[in-house]
DNA sequence: GATTTATTTAAGTTGATGCTTACGTAAAGA
DNA sequence: TCTTTACGTAAGCATCAACTTAAATAAATC
């Protein structure tokens, strides 16, 4: 989770993923869309991969890569709890109960 | 936005923003939450400030902070956007039962 | 004005990132 | 089998990031 947004951090990252979003495209044709070295958008290629946002699929001497839905929706799902949390941590008494980390809250308005 | 973003993904940073969601802080509570060294902390609050995602309140020696709901709906914004930039606009794999709508469009045909 | 308190800033270290060029690998074809 | 094509991996380098300890600032207090 925490690899997913570093690497979507990233704006090459980010535009790489825009760019197989809907499609796969192999390797050298997303390479092709940058100034930087193949090699480069490489090991972005590879940081996204080990992030899970991207698959990739070989076939012959080419290397498809595609947005990983899951991944993304994982990632999508963590930000929209991160967004809430201030909501959820006055409802769930029980995990905050759990969780040995003295919180204070005063009392708040939930600004959304 | 790229500031942002490279603020949200590190763990200490959103630790931060969570402990100061609802409520300011003195910089010296908030760091006592933590394990490392005041300055350390200190210094991921500077980059939240530079990246618009916590506000700084002075009072006399003390300075409070919060979490600064701009520059936070301005990053959730983003990522909305992100998510729903291409035709991906899945829900989640986890809670897929709530939402079954997925829309294909293959305007774009690279390889399928 | 000197001291204490809360906090940042400075300086330095270490490890991670993002690039480059050079080399390695594996499929496909001559 | 030799070469080409598509791509990754390795090595090296410059810069950045996350810490540390020591010093600086600035309000409050004596």
């Amino acid at each position: 989770m925490d690899a997913a947004l570093k690497a979507l951090s990233d704006p090459t990252r980010r535009e790489i993923l825009r760019l197989v979003y809907d499609a796969e495209k192999p390797a050298g044709e997303i390479a092709s869309h940058f100034e930087m070295s193949r090699p480069a958008v490489s090991q972005h290629l590879a940081v996204l991969k080990s992030a899970d946002l991207v698959q990739e699929r070989r076939e012959g001497v080419r290397r498809y890569y595609q947005t990983k839905v899951d991944g993304m929706a994982e990632l999508r799902e963590f930000l929209e709890g991160f967004w809430d949390e201030r909501l959820l941590s006055l409802k769930s008494v029980v995990e905050a109960a759990e969780d040995d980390d003295v919180r204070e809250s005063e009392d708040d308005d939930a600004t959304s």
